[in-house]
DNA sequence: TCCCTTTTTTACCATTTGTTAAATGCTTTC
DNA sequence: GAAAGCATTTAACAAATGGTAAAAAAGGGA
């Protein structure tokens, strides 16, 4: 929890006030491993912040394979938030990896927060900058890379999430297959 | 001219006498083809929004190779937006692919700007957001595709560039050699 | 602990993509 | 219009990755 609120005042200056009000809005959520935050075709119903666990976002493309775009660990938002935000349908899961506990908001209390706190829709404009930015960072650069060096980049984009994945997940997230990863791995070693 | 003014209105609403502000602030620039209109190592200084023209988003990997990263193509801004804001060194160069003409905003004048108009930074929040976005869902899948699907992927994306941009550049954009996309163009005929 | 299921590793061969080098085509300049 | 300099295409071969199948290893539940 403290955590979460420390998250947040890196992005702005909230008294503890605001905080408290924040924080009575946050609910907890447990995930089994595999269960799904939110759903492709479905509207996203709230924000999540992940306390512990790790998460993905997937999507199915056009040959009915799985996808994985990208891995979300602890202390950070969970959320497709430009579909919450507009509440229309969307097109990935939010699945989880390990088991989970969250931080929830729900869009109505989302929404009061953002009503309440002065300046709160800066903050959240920010985060989600970061973490769109951060995203593009670290996907982007393996459209050019070769296998091995992808699976580099993938190590040191996320440190410490290698032992915590399915081979097959970081496979897909890189765009190989798991043979070819597990192979990798070997030459690597 | 009045092409960046709907750009603009599709993100908020502005009366005639807050877009007069806007656009008085803005100067014109023409670059060259190649001619870069920011540099990696140095500090943004403007924002740009492009009239006429293709600019793409570069920059070189450990190895030394160029990677093109993103293109943009007309009535769209042009800018390493979280770099200009923090007035930071640029990690990436924006470089004019054809002749362009752009209209740009100095740091200064986007500040005044945002200092005066009501709402401005809400509007290039979203505006930012949706090209973070934008980026991502066109770039994202190009790691899980086959160089084939890469390039037709690119045509879908980005319509009508496909003979605006030297194939060599296309090639950096998609991950491939310009070889490899020289046999795929013969190979789709 | 043992069995069953799932995940990961291995192996073999097919296919794709990269590498190198050369030829062709296109533009610019004088 | 010819020559020079780039850009694109081709080709032959090498290397990397994918597809299929099977074995090995790891994990989970009775």
């Amino acid at each position: 929890m403290e955590e979460f609120i420390n998250y947040i005042l890196q992005f702005g200056n909230l008294n503890k006030q605001q905080t408290d009000f924040i924080v009575g809005k946050a609910k907890t959520l447990e995930l089994h491993k595999e269960d799904y935050f939110s759903e492709a075709g479905k509207v996203p119903r709230q924000v999540g912040f992940l306390l512990e666990g790790v998460v993905r976002f997937c999507y199915y493309n056009n040959k009915g394979e799985e996808i994985t775009q990208y891995f979300i660990d602890e202390n950070n938002f969970v959320s497709d938030q430009q579909r919450f935000e507009a509440q229309v349908l969307a097109s990935e899961y939010i699945q989880a990896v390990t088991d989970c506990k969250l931080l929830i908001f729900s869009k109505r209390d989302w929404d009061e927060i953002g009503n309440t706190i002065v300046g709160w829709d800066a903050i959240t404009g920010l985060i989600l900058k970061n973490c769109l930015l951060k995203t593009i960072e670290r996907r982007s650069p393996l459209v050019s890379e070769d296998a091995t060096t992808r699976y580099l980049s993938f190590i040191e984009n996320f440190p410490g999430l290698v032992n915590r994945i399915p081979l097959s997940y970081i496979a897909s997230y890189l765009g190989i297959t798991q043979q070819s990863l597990s192979r990798i791995r070997r030459n690597i070693r």
